[in-house]
DNA sequence: CTGCAGGGGTAAA
DNA sequence: TTTACCCCTGCA
């Protein structure tokens, strides 16, 4: 049986249900009381808000300092970001009231890499199905919790020794291969994700799409949710829309819309973009 | 119930 | 620049 040590914290700017909700993340499912139960850097965590109090199931003190201080982004103040993004204008201030309260996680890069070549040309629920697939046939038993057996994220060196039918079984379709292929990559070069927090966002970018399966938007979605590069941005098709419909012309290419959301939103367009697209999505902005 | 169109990034033609 | 890819969802 899981210990269920809680720790309880009052954090400003926290909100579950924009955290997990706003498509950043594949593992975390909403629970009948309204709080979040996830796996995440091989722990199952249970978030719920209770008034002033983000609760934190199984999870001791220690582990704010080895990884959910990270995990959550914890030390940054969204105030500032909330506040310099609504000054821009009245679309970004109706967006980031919409997500008052998201925080772009830190995630483990191996995780989001796969988990982005799985999100291509698919949508967030079966995206959520072939990773919980994935976990539950090839990650590691992390016993019951919250009345559910969980699974951590396979390793590279598990998923490298995969079949591409093995892969396909769990749902993946034509991605197999490329599923596969970062795993051979990443498991022969221990050092290989660890070298893009050492290069610029454009760099990192370029090294990333040398992979097959990762293009301009899966690539720019790794680097913002998992690499810390607040300088990504994601052009999908939901912020093209939005893009187009709030700022630009028609028809703008995708390197059209990150040129003018590096001038306008400047270094932290990341923010921006998570708030956008969270925004459009649920508004059906554009469409 | 069945069938068929639509959605969604990337690779390859 | 166009098309195929895989599978789920929504709708007729």
């Amino acid at each position: 049986m899981m210990n269920e040590s809680i720790v309880e914290k009052k954090i400003v700017g926290f909100e579950p249900i924009h955290i997990f909700e706003c498509g950043q993340c594949f593992r975390w499912n909403r629970e009948d009381d309204g709080s979040y139960t996830g796996v995440a850097h091989g722990k199952a965590l249970n978030v719920k808000r209770e008034g002033e109090s983000i609760i934190f199931k199984n999870a001791e003190k220690a582990d704010f300092n080895n990884i959910w201080d990270k995990y959550f982004d914890l030390k940054r103040d969204y105030s500032i970001i909330e506040k310099k993004l609504s000054q821009l204008d009245d679309t970004m201030k109706r967006a980031v009231v919409y997500g008052h309260g998201i925080r772009i996680l830190n995630q483990d890069p191996w995780e989001t890499l796969i988990s982005f070549i799985i999100s291509a040309n698919n949508g967030i629920g079966r995206i959520k199905g072939i990773v919980e697939a994935l976990s539950e046939n090839y990650g590691d038993d992390l016993g019951v919790f919250m009345g559910k057996r969980r699974y951590s994220f396979p390793t590279a060196q598990r998923l490298a020794k995969l079949k591409p039918e093995d892969v396909r079984a769990c749902g993946a379709g034509y991605r197999d291969k490329y599923i596969i292929n970062a795993a051979s990559l990443v498991s022969e070069d221990g050092g290989w994700l660890e070298i893009l927090h050492k290069k610029g966002t454009p760099e990192a970018r370029k090294k990333l799409m040398e992979l097959k399966g990762i293009g301009p938007k899966v690539a720019d979605c790794i680097l913002l949710f998992s690499i810390g590069k607040m300088d990504a941005f994601p052009v999908d098709v939901w912020v093209k829309r939005t893009m187009e419909y709030f700022y630009l012309p028609q028809k703008s290419t995708p390197a059209e819309i990150n040129r003018f959301a590096d001038e306008y939103f400047g270094e932290t367009k990341g923010f921006a973009q998570q708030y956008l697209f969270y925004y459009a999505r649920a508004n059906n902005i554009g469409k």
